[in-house]
This record gives structure tokens, C-alpha cells and sequence, in this order.
RNA sequence: GCGCGGGUAGUCUAGCGGUAGGACAACGCCCUUCCGAGGCGUUAGCCCGGGUUCGAAUCCCGGCCCGCGCACCA
């Protein structure tokens, strides 16, 4: 185990589930440190991608029932065709083992890949025979109620709840574009193989936004306040360019300036948190690389000693999830875009004549009206329209045509969706590995979480500097105090001075307040920065005050007192 | 899922057929006026299940977990 995860595991940021069980891998336990941490992460997150946008947060169900799945494809293409070898056992994704042996497309079906193996007498490296190729679905399936119950998945993905509320969300926010909606919250993906700690788990944590925009306007008005941001870009030629956000969105690096926003905004994010700049890159999908709804795709990558991993994707998924729950369900999912001005627009209307219908067609004469009213191809003298499948020639006998002047206000349009996802797991470690350090404290080597105080899972420890009265009491006082006013604050008197400044350095606990001789004669103590170990002294009255603002802020403890040692 | 290598107190590690030992950590007491000081004491372990053997942490088989490679990663 690294020493950064010997120290997650001790110090309680993270734990293997399941372990008096012998653990199951693909599952982890948020302990107290590291669910702190990530909440706070998640705070800071709903400041950028919910506060400070036309955005609003909501929470819907980790179960899913299967007419979700089916209409957002994860059903189909969640479900990969595997074929297994007799012999050594090998399993293979056979679409991709079809392409790279015979070079040829085959359908995801288990009966098109059927056919190709007999065809082609398909055999493994090994020189094995394959079994009966089967599907490998993701997504964890269950039965909702009792009995034979209703198929359902755990989510995949928490974007889903949203794109189905979506007639809700519309009105809520009146109609009007753009806007978005975010979800933080548990999915599920039965992988095949998890591995190497938190980076690929079964159950994990995501942040996503969906931000709906009209086809045609895939801009955002907060666009300035960062083009001028250099980013470390990787086309999808790999080709590195640094390069500001304005002139990757201008040279078309970037497919449109809201992905470039959202681009700038996520490195923000990140740099806030605690990432390092120097190890972050955003990397472009690959043509052949991107998931069934999405045109234009960016992940977020950071450099963590498993190498570069994806912690963000920020994807144009056009308007696929909104098109496909309409299809499904039956439900109109638009949004009414007025134009600035009503258009007045002249057309030819066909009026079906009653009196020459009805003795002709009798009881189909009132579906022929109405194959005529909307009839809306080229007509002449003749039309041809088809009435429960039978096609009817009609002439002007049958119908007048009418010029007519009709306003149209706006249109209907299907919003797409820019969506920056966040993986909370993998943003957390990479935080908790960037802030990892060692440097020397007279002499001695210490060890030292240099989190951002922002995201810091203990905020403040309050520590008698001797372990006896009246020293105790009167940081427990103190702790009291400064609980009361919402800091989180630990207390310790366990071995001497030096050993609890270095168990908090551990942590990451930016400052420790100690109570020493000189606060029984003038009501003050001396606060202690992590980074620097240096002390100032304040008065205990002015101490949540301080501490407030320097938790806010990284500004220095010297602004707030006399220095002392 | 396949292959290779691992799994001994909270952590690191010794033991590799014959009574499980140490270091650090934690906890208690003493000592200590500022950066893992010292003394005394305490707690605490052979991943799980089967087999071989008089006897298994040790050898064998299966499982689980961890690491690496392959495959997989909408």
C-alpha cells in the first residue's frame, strides 16, 4: 500500500467496505475524515455549478425502472456482447475482437455475433473455441415489488432523474432557456474489474449538471470572465496546445463556447479545491471513443501516481436524451421559443368540401376531411392522401384551396444539453494525493496534508499546551466556544505539544489554537498555521471572528496578530 | 474474467511444521512553559473455509481481498 493510502486508511478518510466480511471490492467506506472532505467538495462545487449559474439542484431516485434505461440506451449499448473462450477462459467485448481479427462492423446482438463466429468459424488467440457469446450488462438490475415485480436498475448515471422531470423543470424555470439542472448523488456500475483503490468503483459519487441551451445559442454570457484562462488542451489528435480558453473556442478546438466555458469553470473548480494546475489537462474524445449521446467531448484529466486519470467529462449531448424520453414516453419535451418579432407567414390551406365528402366516402368521410385539412405537401389539382392505409386520389371537386395570413409567435425547439460530470471519488483522492507532503520541522521530517482550507476536514484543534489543569479546562472553553459558532473543531491533550501539532499536520487541520501561561494573565492564545508552523497571538473574544475569515480566505495569520515565536 | 506476486495487532515487520516476537501508533499514570522527548503499565494479530499431519501462521486445495500485466471501463 502507498504511504498516502496507509495514512487514508489510519487516520480515517477512507476505509475497504465489507472488511470484517473480507471486503468486496468495487465498494468503499466514506470514515469521518473523508466524508467530511467530500462534502465540503461538494459545497464548493454547488457555489460554482449551482448558485452562481440559472441553475437549480434536485435529488430523484438511485433505482431506476427499465423504460428509462430502454429509452436512454443504456439497456442496449450499456450491454455488451462478451464472448468467452473454452480453453484459457479469455472474455472479449466481441465487437471489438470481430473488428480487430475479421475487420468488420458487427451489430451489438448476441444473434448478429452468433452469425459472424459460425461464418467466419471464429477462434480465440489461444486457438480455443468460443462458448455461446451472452450479453454483459453494467448497470445492477433488481425487481421493484413483490413477487414476479417490475424490472429496474440502479441508475448508471444520475443525469437520467433530470432529463425525465424535464416537463417540470421547464416550467419551473418558466419556460425559459437557458437553464440548468444539477444532481449529486450515488450511480452504479457493476464493472468487471475494479481496481486500483477509488478510481473505478461500483457504487461511487457524481456531480452533474445538465444545462439546457437553444440548439442555436451554445454560448453563456459569463463566457469573458474566463476566455482569458490558459488551458492545457489534448485535441483529439493528440496534439497539446496552451492556449486561452477564447482562442481554442475561435481556431474550433473547442466545438462550441459554452463547452469552452464549462471547460474554464471546471478548471477553476478544481484549482479552488486544491488540484494542481501542473496536473491538469482537459483531453478531447476520440472519435471513436464517445458514448452513444454525445457529440463533443471533454474530460477533465489529473495526473495521480495511478497516472492520468478522468475526473470530469464535459459533454455536448445534443438534444439524444430529450428526443429519445419523448419518443418513449409520448410526451412532448420542448420548449416554446417566441421570435422578437410574430412572424406573419402566407400559406395555401386545403378546405375539405363536406357537402361532396360525405355522399362519397360516407362513414371514412370524416377521416378523409382530415387527411385533406392536414394535408401539407405539394398539392395541384390533384392530391393523393392515405386513409387507414388505402390511398385516395382526390380532385378539386373535393376541396378548395384557401390563401391564408397566419402569426406564428416562436417555435417549438428541443433544448440540448451541455453536461459537465463530475466524479466526486476520484476528484476527492486526487486532492487528498495533491495535498500530500513531507518537509522538515527542526530537523525532523514531518508529514503534511496541504488541503485548501476550504475543503479542510478539520478546521480547527484547540490544544492545552501541558496536559493538566488549568490548561484543559480552559480549552475545552474554548472548544466550546467555537463549535458553538459552526467551526468544526477537534480537541486534544493526549502525549506532549509537538506530537498533536504533527497529528493535525497529518490531517490537514489548518490551524491549532494552543492555550499556554500567558492566557491566564491576558485572555489570549496563539493560533498556528499548518503550512508554515508559525504563531500569532489573539485575544480568545476575537478568535471565531479571526478564524471565520481565515478559513474564508488564504490569507495569512500574521494580518491577524502579534507574532509570537 | 485470465495470468503472476502478495495477505501476521491500527500500521510496518520477524518467524516459514513444534509455546507468535519486535517497532511505531493508540489508551492510562507520571514527567513536561511550544513542534512525533522520557519512564512505567495496558489493549491488540497469523484473511476465510477445507485438507495433509501427533501437531499448520508455515505444506496442499478452494474462496475473498490487495498489487501488477492482459482484457474490460456507456
Amino acid at each position: 500500500m502507498s504511504d498516502i493510502m496507509e495514512m487514508l486508511v489510519r487516520r480515517g478518510f477512507l476505509w475497504q467496505s465489507f472488511e470484517i466480511y473480507g471486503g468486496m471490492a468495487g465498494f468503499i467506506d466514506y470514515a469521518p475524515l473523508g466524508n467530511n472532505l467530500r462534502r465540503k467538495i461538494e459545497n464548493v462545487w454547488r457555489k460554482y455549478f449551482v448558485i452562481n449559474e440559472r441553475a437549480a439542484e434536485i435529488d430523484t431516485p438511485t433505482v431506476g425502472i427499465e423504460d428509462v434505461f430502454i429509452a436512454s440506451g443504456h439497456a442496449t449499448s450499456f450491454t455488451d456482447v462478451a464472448i468467452e473462450c473454452e480453453d484459457c477462459g479469455r472474455v472479449y467485448r466481441a465487437d471489438h475482437y470481430v473488428k480487430e481479427k475479421l475487420g468488420i462492423e458487427v451489430d451489438e446482438t448476441v444473434e448478429a455475433v452468433k452469425e459472424v463466429m459460425e461464418v467466419y468459424d471464429l477462434k480465440c488467440e489461444c486457438g480455443g473455441k468460443f462458448k455461446e457469446p451472452a450479453p454483459m450488462n453494467l448497470m445492477f438490475s433488481t425487481k421493484i415489488g413483490p413477487g414476479k415485480g417490475k424490472n429496474g436498475y440502479l441508475r448508471p448515471e444520475t443525469a437520467q432523474g433530470i432529463f425525465v422531470d424535464f416537463k417540470r423543470l421547464a416550467s419551473y424555470f418558466r419556460e425559459k432557456l437557458p437553464f440548468g439542472v444539477a444532481q449529486i448523488g450515488r450511480a452504479y456500475r457493476n464493472e468487471i474489474s475494479p481496481r486500483q483503490g477509488v478510481v473505478r468503483l461500483r457504487e461511487f459519487n457524481q456531480a452533474e449538471l445538465e444545462y439546457f441551451v437553444h440548439p442555436a445559442e451554445k454560448t453563456h454570457p459569463e463566457f469573458p470572465t474566463v476566455a482569458g484562462d490558459k488551458v492545457k488542451l489534448v485535441d483529439k489528435f493528440d496534439n497539446e496546445h496552451q492556449i486561452t480558453l477564447s482562442e481554442a473556442v475561435e481556431k474550433g478546438i473547442i466545438a462550441n463556447q459554452i463547452l469552452g466555458y464549462f471547460i474554464g469553470k471546471t478548471r477553476r473548480f478544481l484549482l479552488e479545491i486544491g488540484i494542481k494546475d501542473d496536473k491538469l489537462r482537459f483531453r478531447q474524445h476520440k472519435d471513436d471513443e464517445r458514448a452513444h449521446y454525445a457529440t463533443d467531448c471533454w474530460d477533465a484529466e489529473v495526473e495521480t501516481s495511478y497516472g492520468w486519470i478522468e475526473v470530469v467529462g464535459i459533454a455536448d449531448r445534443t438534444d439524444y436524451d430529450l428526443r429519445r424520453h419523448s419518443a418513449y414516453s409520448g410526451e412532448e419535451l420542448t420548449i416554446f421559443v417566441p421570435y422578437t418579432q410574430p412572424v406573419k407567414v402566407k400559406r395555401k390551406k386545403l378546405v375539405p368540401k363536406m357537402n361532396k365528402i360525405g355522399p362519397a366516402f360516407k362513414e371514412k368521410a370524416k377521416k378523409v376531411a382530415e387527411a385533406i385539412s392536414e394535408f401539407d405537401g405539394e398539392y395541384s389539382d390533384e392530391i393523393e392522401i392515405v386513409v387507414d392505409g388505402e390511398r385516395i386520389k382526390l380532385n378539386r371537386e373535393f376541396f378548395d384551396v384557401e390563401e391564408v395570413e397566419e402569426e406564428v409567435a416562436g417555435e417549438k425547439i428541443v433544448p440540448h444539453v451541455i453536461e459537465p460530470s463530475f466524479g466526486l471519488d476520484r476528484i476527492s483522492y486526487a486532492v487528498l494525493e495533491h495535498a500530500f507532503d513531507r518537509d522538515v520541522v527542526d530537523g525532523e521530517e514531518r508529514r503534511v496534508l496541504r488541503l485548501k482550507r476550504s475543503v479542510s476536514p478539520i478546521e480547527v484543534a484547540v490544544l492545552p499546551l501541558l496536559s493538566r489543569e488549568p490548561f484543559e479546562s480552559k480549552a475545552q472553553e474554548i472548544v466550546s466556544l467555537l463549535r458553538s459558532e459552526g467551526i468544526i473543531t477537534e480537541y486534544d491533550d493526549s502525549g506532549s505539544i509537538g506530537r498533536r501539532y504533527r497529528r493535525f499536520d497529518e490531517v490537514g487541520t489548518p490551524f491549532c489554537i494552543t492555550v499556554d501561561h500567558q492566557t491566564f494573565e491576558d485572555e489570549t492564545v496563539t493560533i498556528r498555521d499548518r503550512d508554515t508552523t508559525r504563531q500569532v497571538r489573539v485575544k480568545i473574544g476575537d478568535l471565531p471572528a479571526i478564524l471565520k475569515e481565515l478559513l474564508e480566505s488564504e490569507r495569512e495569520i500574521t494580518e491577524f496578530g502579534e507574532v509570537f515565536r
